[in-house]
This record gives C-alpha cells, structure tokens and sequence, in this order.
DNA sequence: TATAATTCATTAGCATTGCTAATTAAATAG
DNA sequence: CTATTTAATTAGCAATGCTAATGAATTATA
C-alpha cells in the first residue's frame, strides 16, 4: 500500500495540472481557429456534420447525430442547413423507410476540402514559430491524444 | 537554397499533419469534457465569462467581452444571465458612469470552483490511463501550446 | 395474422449565444 | 457650448442545443 500511496500522491497532482492546462490550452485554440471558419459562411456544427460525412462517407441521420454527439432534432436541422446550401442531400434508404442517408455532395466535399485546407494553413503558420524538438513533442502528444480519445468512456 | 528547400518540404508536411490532428483532437477533447460541464446548469458562454472574472478579477464589460473574444451586446446578454442566477454583479464606475464594472459574486466563484474542479478531474481520469511518459509528453507540449498561445498573432 | 411495442426521423417550442444596426448616456475635443 | 467619440444597451436576426410530442415504418408477440 505504501509505495502506491508514495507513488499516486504526486502522480495525480501532475495529472490534474496536465488535464487543467490542456483543457484552457484547448479552448483557446479553437476560439482562434474558429474564427477562420467564418470565412466559409458556415457554422461549426454545420462544417463539423459535413467533415463527418466527407471524410466518413454517408450515413444515417441517428448515426450523424451520434457521431456529432448530438440529438437526432438538431441533427435534423444542421442537415436541412446544409441541404438548402447545397453542401448535403437526403436519400431515401432503400432496405429501411424510417432512415434517410445524409451525403455530401461534390459542393460540399470541395467547401470542406477548402476550408479545412485554410484551417490547417492558418494553424500550421503559426506551429512553424516552434523549434523543431517542440513540435515533434507536440506531435507525439497529439499522438497520444488521438489513442486516448479513441478509447473514451 | 537548396538545403533549405530539403529542409522545408518535409517539416511543412510534417507542421500541417500536426496542426490537422490538433485541430481534430482538440474539438474532441472539449466535444467530451463540456458535457461535464452542463452539471452546473450554465451554459459554456456564462461560464467561460465567469472563469475570467474570478480568475482575473473583476473588469469592465468592454474588457470581458475583448477577453472572450465577443462582441459587447453579446457580452451584456451573458452578463444579464449571470447576474440574473446570482453569480456576478455590475457595480457602477465611480471615475467613469459610462463604464460599468462585472465582478463575480461569491457564488459565483464556488460554482467556479466546483465546475473546475469536476471538469479536472473528469478529464485526469481519463488522463490516468496513460503510461507515465505519455502524460509526460502531454504534458510538456501542453506547456508548448501555453507558450505559444500567449505569442499568438 | 393482427396488434402492440419499438425505432427513426421530424415538428414544435424553448433557451442560449453569436452577430449587426441603432440608441442612449456620458466624456472629451474643438 | 456644441460636436464627436466612447461604452453599454436594446432590438432583431440566425444558428444550435435541448425535451416532448407526432408520424411513419419495422419488429415482436399474442
């Protein structure tokens, strides 16, 4: 018990600065990219849906909503936005009646493709201020990020 | 020249790599951790506005509304609702009558601390699964972002 | 098979949060 | 003393989140 006392105390102390830093670091991150998003003319959980479907191919709208993290009423209405934009269509489920297929649409697939394009660049400008050791932690970190999400509860 | 173009095609690939794969795994990191954050019953705006006030202190509306990066009619509007729940107050500027001054109230400042505290730990719980240094390379290049969010263009 | 239960999407209605334009009140300049 | 500028607000629009209720189709069951 003891060494496993000795050995969490501190432990978490670090855990926790890391998961305050990394939240604050998150949020204003976003807050900055975001912004460059607006050129698009589309709102985030509109560009969101629609990375979802361009590089997740097709789905059910209850999938969308679950992939978004959101209910499947909202995820109605992002998906009628993009629809009277042009960036997504409806089709009919041939095998199920009570589901619809969200798709992007070539128009939507070339705005994604462009704003993300922008979106990167933007982001990349500034990365290139770092040395050459920062951000191959940052990459490595990003890494470890990507795994743990993926196995999220 | 021609070492510094063998230099830059790689890294610049190498800088946008990162930057897409910080991008995604920063909106799915806040995606998680804001549900956490519903418990409060405010939303992300109010509290994102609250955490300045009881971090930084008390400001102007003008000042807040630069500090979170919205414009000043939205910043009233988040002022009122915080104001209306008990958690900040206008206080009148004695030099200035145009200007009015957000404090956060004591109860504002636990429900702060409290949100904080549940959004932590929710977030180092899930930062307890990784090894030691994986944590300890998230947590130096937390540490990049920080120094380089703060030299942001 | 006929009916009941479930599932998927939508509609309706509410609250929050972003914006711009216009307004009000106060401070400052000319 | 008037004109301009500045700070905050109000008014009004759009996007996004939610729950509850509805409609339509499928699946389970009596």
């Amino acid at each position: 018990m003891k060494h496993r006392v000795a050995k969490h105390g501190p432990r978490d102390r670090s855990v926790e600065q890391v998961a305050d830093r990394l939240h604050s670091a998150a949020i204003h991150l976003l807050r900055r990219v975001r912004k460059q998003d607006t050129a698009t003319g589309e709102g985030p959980a509109r560009l969101s849906a629609l990375s979802v479907l361009v590089f997740g191919g097709p789905m059910n709208l209850g999938q969308l909503a679950a992939a978004e993290q959101v209910r499947p009423p909202t995820m109605t209405r992002i998906v009628t936005g993009l629809e009277k934009n042009g960036l997504a269509e409806r089709v009919s489920d041939s095998a199920d009646a009570r589901r619809v297929q969200i798709r992007a649409t070539p128009k939507g697939a070339r705005l994604m493709q462009r704003g993300r394009k922008a979106r990167i660049e933007y982001l990349a400008r500034q990365l290139a201020q770092l040395t050459r050791d920062e951000l191959s932690t940052l990459g490595e970190a990003v890494e470890v990020l990507q795994r743990l999400l993926q196995r999220w509860t």
